[in-house]
Parts: C-alpha cells; structure tokens; sequence
DNA sequence: CATAAATACTACCTCCTTGTAGTATTTATA
DNA sequence: TATAAATACTACAAGGAGGTAGTATTTATG
C-alpha cells in the first residue's frame, strides 16, 4: 500500500523527464536536481530500462531518454515494477477465516478505498503528472 | 498507510479480547489461539498497557483484560500508539514545492481517499469488530 | 516459606530496504 | 589512439522491523 522510497525516486525521476520527454538525461544531472543518491539512482535507472520506460545510451554525452509510450506509462506500471501491486488485492488487516462470504465491519468500507486508490493509479499517467508548473 | 505487521498483531489481540470483553488472556493464550510469537506478543502486552487499551494483572493467575472503555477504543487509536497516524495526513508521493495552492493531477484524488480511510480508522472499535461470529 | 505461573525487562539475531563505494565497460571526440 | 564522460555491475555498510532468548520480578497457593 504505502510507496517504498524507491518507488518514490522512480515516479519522481519518470515525472521530471516528462516534463521534457525529448531530452535526455545524464544520473549526475537527475540526482543533483531531484537530491536522489547519485549511486543509489545509478542502479535503479537500469532497472527502469529493462521495465521498458526508458533507454540507455552509453559512452561519453550519455544518459536516458523516455520511450515515446511515456505518454501512456501509468503511476500502476511504475509502482508494479519496483514494489509489485499485490497489496492493492489484500485486505489491510491480516485476520483469517473471513473475506466476501464472511465479512467483518471493515470489508464492505475498506474494499472500495483500495479499490479507488488502485484505480487511481492505473488510470494517472506521467504525462497527466508532468503537465504541472511545479518543480518535482 | 499501510499498517506494519505489529499493528496487525495489536488490532487482532484487542478485537480477539473484545469478544470476552470481561475475560482475563495471558500471553500464552493469546500466543497459543492467534499465532503470534510468544515472546514478541510478550514486548506488545505491556506497550498496549501503557497506552490504556489493557491492564495487567502479575503474578500466578495473571494476565491481561480489557479496559471497560473498550466501546469506544478505536482501530485509529491503536495504530496511532503503534504506527503513529502521521501518514494518514501526508502525501503519498514525496514531492514539495506542491500542495493545496499548486496541486499536482493526483492531489485532488488522493487526499480524498487517504482522509476517507483515516476515518473509517476513527470510526471502527473495538466493540464493531468483535461484533462477529468469525475467528481472527 | 517454597514453588509455580504469570508479567517485565534487556540483549541479541535475522532479513529487507536504503544507501555507499569501487571498478568495469562503452563511446564521442580531440 | 588516448582521454574523458557516461552507463553497468558487484560488493558491502547502516538502519529499522520483526522475531528470538534468557533472566528478573511479581504473586497465588500448597
Ligand atoms: S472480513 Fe475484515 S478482516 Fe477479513 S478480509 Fe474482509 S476486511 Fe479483512
Ligand atoms: S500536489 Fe501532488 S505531489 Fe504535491 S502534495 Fe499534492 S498530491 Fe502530493
């Protein structure tokens, strides 16, 4: 349910290059200007490449450019791949011997807010984030 | 947001309580009936005494019981001795330079639903959760 | 008073997340 | 071809959460 940190860089790294999808990036330039661990991020950009957001070009005047589908990348797709969705599919209490059959006072109000958070993000899209004034 | 595991194990102590509201538990059943390690149930009991959800009784025949103003303990309460409550009033993303005067695209909808679960949170008691035939 | 059965306290261990460090590899360019 | 500037890779360190272990303290009861 909560983002982890990484998720955290990750949307915020994603939502900065949108601003401007054509340019592209050098780790240096992204950590300085988001203060993300220069070599914490190295390590979560290629991450991001192999999920198909991004892409790599090596050697000098390097650095990452968003894929043209950027448009289309929701906030669900990014989280999905460094924290995985499956807390949006469980039930915020850890009990047993319950569910839609048998349900508690919570389960008819807990279900829907779950629900409409994880609609939230599959439905919000970098594009939708980046079209901001503000500094990410 | 989401609750961490001890408070999972806080929640269903006390609802499991709350259903024999006037019976004495020692750690050892409660361990033995909701498979929560003994010895980390045994760091839990005092911190929920603290707080003024149980009170202890020592020495041979002891144990924990409910206080009487179980009815009104609320889940909010409970994670708030726990957790702490503060993520229930934050941004899920770690974004500044934003907020109420320049709201991103999601901040309309996530506050929403992040104040609509704080308040199911300090709605729900004890008393509405054991309310229930289900085992926990 | 001795014992047993309970809570209270304190130290440690393990795992995961986050962050740090160093080195290898790639490529533009003088 | 040598250099510089970039990404890629790998190992390790710090911190917190969850869990384990042992011992001290308290109290009912024979
Ligand atoms: S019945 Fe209650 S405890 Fe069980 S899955 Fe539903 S919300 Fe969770
Ligand atoms: S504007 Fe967006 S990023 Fe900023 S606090 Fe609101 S929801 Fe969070």
């Amino acid at each position: 349910m909560k983002l982890s940190k990484t998720s955290e860089h990750a949307i915020r790294v994603l939502v900065y290059m949108a601003q401007n999808p054509e340019e592209q990036f050098s780790v240096n330039t992204l950590h300085e200007t988001l203060n993300i661990p220069f070599k914490y991020l190295g390590r979560l950009m290629p991450s991001l490449a192999e999920a198909g957001f991004i892409v790599a070009t090596h050697g000098k005047n390097g650095g990452y450019r968003l894929l043209s589908n950027y448009e289309f990348v929701t906030i669900a797709s990014i989280i999905d791949v460094v924290d995985g969705m499956d807390s949006y599919s469980e039930c915020i209490l850890g009990f047993e011997n319950c569910g839609d059959g048998k349900p508690c006072p919570l389960h008819n109000h807990w279900g829907p807010h779950r629900d409409a958070i994880k609609k939230l993000w599959e439905t919000v899209t970098l594009k939708d984030l980046a079209k901001r004034g503000f500094k990410i």
